[in-house]
RNA sequence: GUGGAUGUAGCUCAGCUGGUUAGAGCGCAGGUUUGUGGUACCUGAGGUCGUGGGUUCAAAUCCCAUCAUCCACCCCA
């Protein structure tokens, strides 16, 4: 049997043409981090499994384990019930916020009193792959470490729609809604505890399947007609098409009738109003988009929760929201924090499909061409004159080839421009400029072409 | 993790119920054009039909396994 090269289940090669429009898109958005004044981290791939468990809830089970090694594995194979669990010790990193978590806990003394920090990097996840989504893939986070504000959530948010916006992307929506809020309308609607999570599926897929198939989950799922009753209201107004006449005010105000005898509940709409003040006039303000029935599975958020989403396209390209008691299981001190996550692989998937990368890249300013090896001499002291003022300028290689395939060459790699030199040019001391795309072509005097060429390409 | 579809040249795909040297378009290379590319025409190179096994006189075509991709569920980035 021959051994099989494909990269295994939901992994991938990244040759050199993606991965140079991968490594743009981090650029792109570190940049955009870093001008708000957030700063890199860098953690190991692996964790030891118990960092990683009881963080996620449900998910856990996507944990990429790591067998234990030598002496230790032959012991744990020899217990009576061995599970997965007693024969793994490390895991693949399953996010970039638990291990940012343990290294707060960690470093205690380390980091300033608010603590900024973006880290860019793959995670793993056993998920059975689709288009988008993937056993490996990369993060873009930003997280605030140390204060309880708004403005953290505010300005998270901002970074996120700003980085977006650079890349491109137009009418993202980031919807917005609160753990807290949640909670209480499930109170409200006198929803057990135990229900309350399948409550909240129901009503997170009402994107995907509608306001009747919300209803037909809540029957399946066994959720009474009382709770219907008192939670579908959510639904429309999460519904950013059903609801034009109805602001962020509004919708506060009538949420506030519902569950505004709840402390809890009151908080949480408190929170969800300062945010909105206050990311007016931001990047995020008019992408920020209240949504009662936004509810996201990872179970550390405690806070305000987000998701972008768009019109455009189905799912989300990223999520976040404020976790206050992650750091706190890692060290006896409650730190609260919040995060962004954005989601590059989708991203990367949405801008492939729509084009959105910039034209193909220019290797180089200008080619030289190469007329014969009488002229090489010529040709390459050309050459030197254009590199030295700033150029990026090719030569070409073989003097056996006419300039058909010179020109050819030039076309196929896209370069603007091709500096002509040939016995013609030579006698009368000058060179043969011509414009790639235009195909017009002139005789610029030999003296003079390095500054044509500068003030060409500068215009382009 | 559960259910389903697909896998043929670099790319997109065609190959009916198994039958001699496996096709097209695009792309690629060479030529028409020994000082000029992107157009046109001509010519050509590329495939042990995902991999391994089985059934058969005969398999790209049927069966099994395996790997990968896609879709739905689950859930998420």
């Amino acid at each position: 049997m021959t051994e099989p090269t494909t990269p295994a289940s939901g992994m991938r090669d990244f040759l050199p043409r993606e991965s140079m429009r991968r490594r743009r898109v981090f650029e792109t958005i570190r940049d955009v981090y870093e001008s708000y004044g957030f700063e890199p981290l860098e953690t190991p791939s692996m964790e030891r499994l118990s960092t990683l468990l009881g963080k996620y809830g449900e998910e856990e089970k996507l944990i990429f384990k790591v067998m234990k090694r030598g002496a230790k594995l032959s012991r744990a194979l020899q217990q009576d019930d061995v599970d997965d669990e007693d024969l793994a010790d490390l895991a693949l990193r399953f996010d970039l916020t638990v291990p940012l978590a343990r290294v707060v806990a960690e470093y205690p003394d380390e980091f300033p009193r608010f603590f900024k920090r973006y880290q860019i990097g793959p995670v793993w996840r056993a998920d059975r792959p689709q288009k988008g989504r993937f056993r490996e893939f990369y993060q873009c986070d930003v997280d605030v470490v140390g204060s309880e504000s708004m403005t953290v959530e505010a300005e998270v948010t901002s970074a996120l729609a700003e980085a977006l916006d650079e890349l491109g992307f137009a009418n993202i929506r980031i919807h917005a809604n609160h753990r807290q809020l949640l909670d209480a309308f499930m109170a409200v609607a006198d929803v057990p505890d135990s229900k309350r999570k399948d409550a909240l599926i129901a009503i997170d897929k009402v994107e995907k399947i509608g306001v009747e198939g919300v209803r037909e989950e809540f029957d399946r799922r066994d959720l009474s007609e009382s709770a219907w009753e008192t939670l579908s209201p959510l639904l429309k107004w999460g519904d950013p098409e059903a609801r034009p006449d109805v602001d962020d005010e509004a919708l506060l105000d009538r949420l506030a009738d519902q569950v505004g005898d709840q402390p809890d509940g009151e908080a949480a709409l408190e929170d969800l109003r300062q945010l909105a003040e206050l990311t007016e006039g931001m990047p995020a303000g008019d992408a920020l988009f209240l949504d009662p029935s936004l509810a996201r599975g990872l179970s550390y958020y405690t806070g305000p929760i987000f998701e972008i989403r768009s019109d455009d396209f189905q799912g989300s390209l990223g999520g976040g929201g404020r976790y206050d008691d992650l750091i706190g299981m890692f060290t006896n001190r409650e730190i609260p924090a919040c995060g962004f996550s954005l989601g590059v692989e989708r991203i990367l998937v949405l801008m492939e499909e729509r084009n959105m990368f910039e034209e193909a890249p220019r290797p180089a300013d200008v080619l030289v061409t190469l007329w014969d090896d009488d002229l090489a001499s010529e040709s390459a002291e050309l050459a030197r004159d254009l590199r030295a003022s700033g150029l990026r300028v090719d030569l070409y290689p073989e003097s056996d080839d006419g300039f058909g395939k010179q020109f050819g060459y030039a076309d196929e790699r896209n370069i603007p421009f091709v500096a002509i030199l040939a016995p013609d040019e030579l006698e009368e001391g000058v060179v043969g400029l011509k414009n790639m795309e235009s195909g017009d072509q002139t005789d610029i005097e030999r003296s003079r072409i390095v500054e044509r060429l500068q003030q060409a390409v500068e215009s382009l």
